[in-house]
RNA sequence: GGCCCUAUCGUCUAACGGUUAGGACGUGAGCUUUUCAAGCUUAAAAUCCGGGUUCGAUUCCCGGUAGGGUCACCA
C-alpha cells in the first residue's frame, strides 16, 4: 500500500492591517481541509515587507485566529528565514536560473541592482481543485524580480522557499492569485521543489462586486467581534460563502464542518458578502446558547442589573436581538430600564382578560 | 490593453442532459402573540445573449457580452 502522504496546509497572511472575513474564510478552508484529513495546519506571517508590517496586526491575527477557534499546529514568520531564501537565492544565482541584474530606478528608494528570475519562457499548467485545469504562457512575465538583494527576498521566492521547507502540500488560497501561480511554479522547479496542489477559492466580495477590502466598507474580525457577532457564527457565514453542503442543512458548528465540508463542492464565482444573512445566521448561533451563557454575556454588557430580574432579563432580551452590540445598544438606550426599577402593583391588574364564565 | 478566472431570483445557493428550475436571507400578505421577537402559512422574484451537439440543454462545446482578478524593487 503507498504510504499517504501527510496534508499540510498553511494560512500565510502579510501583518499589514487589521484582517477581514474574507482573509479568515481563506483560512477556514485550508484549516477544514487539513484537519478532516488529520493533516497540519500551519500560520505562516509573512512580514518581509517592512515599511508595511506592524507587530500589533501579527498579534492581531493569533487573537483572532484563537478566537474563530482556528489552531495552528505551527507558527512561523517569515522574516525569520531570509537566510534560508538567501541560500536559495544563491544557489539559483549560481546555478544561472536567476541573476544579478543592474537596473535603473524607476521609483525612489529603487535600487541599481535586483535579483531577477531567468525566464524560460514556456508554457505551464496546473490543476486546481477548484477550477481544473488552468494553463498560462509565462513569456508575458519576462524576467521577474524575486528579490531586492541576497538578504531582501520578495513575495513569489519567500513563498515557493518557505512552502517547500515547510512541507506545505497543499495551497489554498484567493482567487487573486492563480495568476501568480506560474512564477511560483518556475521558481520551484527552479530550486527543485514539488509543486503542491492548489486550490483557488473564489474571492468575498464587497456589495459593487470587487474585492472586499476596507476601501470598501469590510471591516476586521476584530470589529465585528466589537459589534457582538459570535465567533461560531462567523465562521459558520464564512464556510456558507462560496460553499454549502448540497442539503438544506445551514447552521453549523466548526466541528459538523469538519464532518461536512468538500473543497470540490466550492464555488467557482465570487460571493457578496451580505450582512442580513450574517445577523440571521448569528441570531441562530444565539439562540443555541444555553441559559447560563446568555446570562454571562447579559452580565458583561450590562452590570448594572440586579440579581433578582436578570433572568426576567435574559428571556426577554434574547428573542429579539440579532447582535450582541444590539444587546448593548438597548441597555445604553434604557430600554430594559425597568427592569431595574421596583415595581409593585396590584396581582390580579396582572389577568389581563377575564375568562369568559 | 495583455493574460487568467467567472456567470441560476436583489443576495447566498440547489438541480448524474429530462424538475411545475428547489432552499435560505431580505421583501409583501396572513396566522399566532397584550406588544415586539420567534414560529407557522403564503406571494412576488432567476438560468446574460447567440450559435451549435442532442429526441431533449441551467447543465456539454464555440463565440459574444458583462463582471472580477492580475500585470511592483507589495504580499
Amino acid at each position: 500500500m503507498p504510504s499517504q502522504e501527510k496534508v499540510i496546509t498553511r494560512f500565510a497572511p502579510s501583518p499589514t492591517g487589521y484582517l477581514t472575513l474574507g482573509n479568515y474564510r481563506t483560512a477556514l478552508f485550508s484549516y477544514l481541509y487539513a484537519k478532516q484529513r488529520d493533516g497540519q495546519f500551519i500560520l505562516r506571517v509573512e512580514d518581509t515587507d517592512k515599511e508595511r508590517n506592524r507587530e500589533e496586526y501579527a498579534e492581531d491575527i493569533l487573537e483572532s485566529s484563537e478566537w474563530l477557534g482556528l489552531k495552528f499546529d505551527e507558527i512561523h514568520k517569515q522574516s525569520e528565514r531570509v537566510g534560508k531564501h538567501k541560500e536559495y537565492l544563491q544557489k539559483m544565482i549560481d546555478s544561472g536560473t536567476a541573476y544579478i541584474s543592474k537596473e535603473t530606478p524607476t521609483k525612489e528608494g529603487g535600487r541599481s541592482e535586483v535579483i531577477r528570475f531567468k525566464n524560460p519562457n514556456k508554457k505551464v499548467t496546473f490543476t486546481d481543485l477548484i477550477r481544473g485545469e488552468i494553463t498560462f504562457d509565462t513569456t508575458d512575465l519576462k524576467d521577474f524580480v524575486i528579490a531586492k538583494s541576497l538578504d531582501e527576498p520578495l513575495f513569489h521566492l519567500a513563498v515557493v522557499a518557505d512552502d517547500f521547507d515547510m512541507g506545505i502540500t497543499h495551497v489554498i488560497r484567493g482567487d487573486d492569485h492563480i495568476s501568480n501561480t506560474p512564477r511560483q511554479m518556475l521558481i520551484q522547479e527552479a530550486i527543485g521543489a514539488p509543486t503542491p496542489v492548489y486550490a483557488h477559492l473564489p474571492l468575498m466580495l464587497a456589495t459593487d462586486r470587487s474585492k472586499l477590502s476596507k476601501r470598501n466598507g469590510a471591516v476586521s474580525i476584530r470589529e465585528m467581534k466589537a459589534q457582538g457577532y459570535l465567533p461560531e457564527a462567523l465562521v459558520n457565514f464564512m464556510a456558507l460563502m462560496g460553499w454549502n453542503p448540497g442539503t438544506d442543512k445551514e447552521i453549523y458548528t466548526l466541528d459538523e464542518l469538519l464532518k461536512d465540508f468538500d473543497i470540490t463542492k466550492i464555488q467557482k464565482g465570487g460571493a457578496i458578502f451580505n450582512q442580513e444573512k450574517l445577523n440571521w445566521v448569528n441570531k441562530q448561533h444565539l439562540m443555541k446558547l444555553s441559559a447560563e451563557e446568555r446570562l454571562e454575556l447579559i452580565r458583561k454588557e450590562a452590570g448594572n442589573i440586579d440579581g433578582s430580574r436578570i433572568q426576567r432579563a435574559v428571556e426577554v432580551i434574547f428573542e429579539r436581538i440579532e447582535t450582541l452590540g444590539q444587546l448593548k445598544e438597548a441597555f445604553n438606550s434604557g430600554e430594559f430600564s425597568y427592569l431595574n426599577d421596583q415595581i409593585s402593583y396590584e396581582s390580579d391588574l396582572l389577568l389581563w382578560k377575564k375568562e369568559p364564565s
